[in-house]
DNA sequence: CGCCAGGTTGATTTCGCTCAAGCAATGTGG
DNA sequence: CCACATTGCTTGAGCGAAATCAACCTGGCG
């Protein structure tokens, strides 16, 4: 069985390696399961390479001496993880954490430069990924600067629709929040508490019915509207 | 007069370049100066290639429908803008906006992906110069979400010292703010009131002398002291 | 000159944090 | 099986940092 599954690897940057190369990926790759809570590699480690993520989620988690903490990115299904310190020549930058039950696949940095060199295109499609991803992360710097806890909130539960949200046949959108209420803080820069007086709020102005960690929406255009058209108006 | 003076090339990716394709950028290249005030792409805007900054400064600012606003980067001499839209296959999503007057050399991007094409070299540096933004979007993100007003103008305060700050044969450290209070305020995510009050409260502590848009610091370790061990300890 | 943008300061309000209590769900050991 | 910790979540009361609103100063500049 594989590591780099050809169902996975063709949504990915990976989909770039010739047969021979996806070869050399599966001989040096090993992977591994790591149970939720578990730490993948701490912040101020060295770079060995990377981590990609056949399967659960993993939170970037940034800390200072002071214990502020705050999550800087997850990672998904698909997602790589390392490649911004494997590519910039720094150490990790953030700590890895495992939300959910993951299934985790390393890559060491000699063999990620390998293939590098001898395959442009895979650096083309690391450029587009990255690109990408600093651009979600100016997104999200933008509404940690300018937006209150409660559009943040609202931003946040849009954003985990892409990959927790499931639609029932009546229009119906259920979104399965996959982590703690402190987590949720620490994605928006706020306080656990402050994360559920928001939720309460949202509920209370009867834009989404939350129990639990599974929020219902029916009308997802009202919460869209506030975010675009901002409140009451 | 080339636009890409050998000089700033060597400190940027575009070091990767044969004297060929220099000849090629040379050629394609339209460069032209801009006062300050000036903008010079709209967020929204379809990228239609690079910006290199031969001199000045800009600012890559985001506003949303409701007129908030915040400023997600500056890109100081040897810069590149248009980078990540061009590389992510998206429209501009900020817009930037001459700070300090510029000169600035324009590539369209079907040149710009012809010497990507030619040169993986090219493609390897900017990979690496991306990363690096990418780092330093997690880590303002990361002090946007987590730490006071008062830290995170120390904070900028340190981090324009690189482009903008001058140290006098006796130690004292000078740093030449660049731009509004409004503008500083914008980078990160407060109101001009509130950085005023807290550059007075920093003087009034004796951490550094401010007069109009100069700052003079006589014992820099005292200002990263508090950046790391926190305030009053 | 008068005007205006940039900057400071003061008064007041508000949003979100801190501290603290309480509750439900889950786990643990006797 | 029950007493009890433990963890995650919510809620309340009070407080504090920063926003808002407003006045006023300053130095260009037409």
């Amino acid at each position: 069985m594989p590591c780099l599954s050809a169902r996975i690897r063709t949504k990915t940057e990976w989909d770039a390696l010739t047969p021979d190369e996806i070869d050399l990926f599966n001989r040096k790759v090993v992977c591994r399961t790591y149970p939720a809570g578990q730490v993948i590699f701490v912040q101020g480690d060295p770079c060995k390479g990377l981590y990609f993520i056949e399967d659960g989620l993993i939170a970037a988690r940034k800390v200072d001496e002071e214990g502020q903490s705050a999550i800087v990115r997850l990672a998904y299904q698909g997602d790589t993880l390392g490649y911004r310190p494997l590519l910039a020549k720094e150490n990790h930058r953030a700590t890895a954490e495992v939300i959910k039950d993951a299934k985790i696949c390393f890559i060491g940095a000699p063999t990620m430069h390998r293939l590098l060199r001898s395959n442009p295109r895979l650096g083309m499609l690391f450029l587009e990924h990255i690109a990408q991803a600093l651009g979600e992360a100016e997104e999200r710097l933008f509404q940690v600067a300018a937006l209150s806890v409660r559009t943040r909130i609202i931003h946040l539960v849009v954003l985990l629709r892409d990959h927790y949200g499931t639609t029932t046949s009546d229009g119906t959108l259920f979104v399965e929040l996959p982590m703690t209420r402190r987590d949720l803080a620490e994605m928006i820069g706020a306080r656990p508490e402050s994360v559920s007086r928001a939720l309460r709020d949202i509920q209370d102005d009867g834009l989404m019915d939350l129990s639990g960690r599974t929020v219902r929406v029916d009308q997802i255009d009202r919460l869209i509207d506030e975010l675009h058209h901002g409140l009451h108006i």
